[in-house]
DNA sequence: TATATTAGCAACCGATTGGTTTCACAATTA
DNA sequence: TAATTGTGAAACCAATCGGTTGCTAATATA
């Protein structure tokens, strides 16, 4: 089954579960307690998530660690890029205030 | 109905009409004249990125003009940042970050 | 070896999706 | 005024979605 980044981050689960193993890889049991669902209905999202490449997985024993490939969460910022221009353009102003504070700090 | 950007952003028709009018304003049966599908079906497209304010109507006469609310595609840019961060650091650096905190783990 | 744990798969279900055709209505134009 | 044009809404349809329950396979543990 075709699998698209931004059919996977439509559902709101989802997205949760990208947050939740940002940090830390995790197994589909222990990211399932985050959630008022059942284990399987967890393990359905992290397989969409893994058939378009935001998750992998990493068997250890019988347990699946998943986490999360940073790289393809690029590809979403890379659709996004050229509307950024945009705003960042409202906001160069303030932009440039914050740059020149983090300097200051520094 | 509750509107969600991130539903919105999912249909990859969705996309197009935003790419289509981020550069300007345009009427319904212009923009479906790029789609192969009937107006109707364009309008529904409308309609949804209408409601969670992607797109802005302006009426004039019998026409309505379409036009895209950078600030609204912003809301996405939101959700990604604190992972931007991540793909920020050069890769093999963060590669190693990663697999030591594994180590560590273990 | 027997039992418990971890995980994915299959079948089913109601709701939603994206599409179509048909229709209604307001604004322009002949 | 009558016909045309631009648009949205309604009704319908097949496909998909997110969820459930029940099952099987593999690994760990008593």
């Amino acid at each position: 089954m075709r699998r698209d980044v931004f059919q996977a981050i439509a559902d709101p689960t989802r997205r949760a579960i990208i947050t939740l193993i940002a940090f830390q890889a995790m197994t589909p049991n222990a990211i399932a307690d985050n959630f008022h669902t059942t284990r399987q209905a967890v393990s359905k999202h992290l397989r969409i998530l893994t058939e378009c490449a935001l998750l992998k997985q990493e068997q250890q024993g019988r347990e699946i660690y998943y986490s999360l490939d940073i790289a393809k969460m690029k590809e979403i910022d890379t659709w996004l890029a050229p509307f950024k221009k945009s705003w960042e353009i409202k906001f160069d102003q303030l932009d440039h205030v914050l740059s020149t504070l983090k300097k200051q700090r520094k």
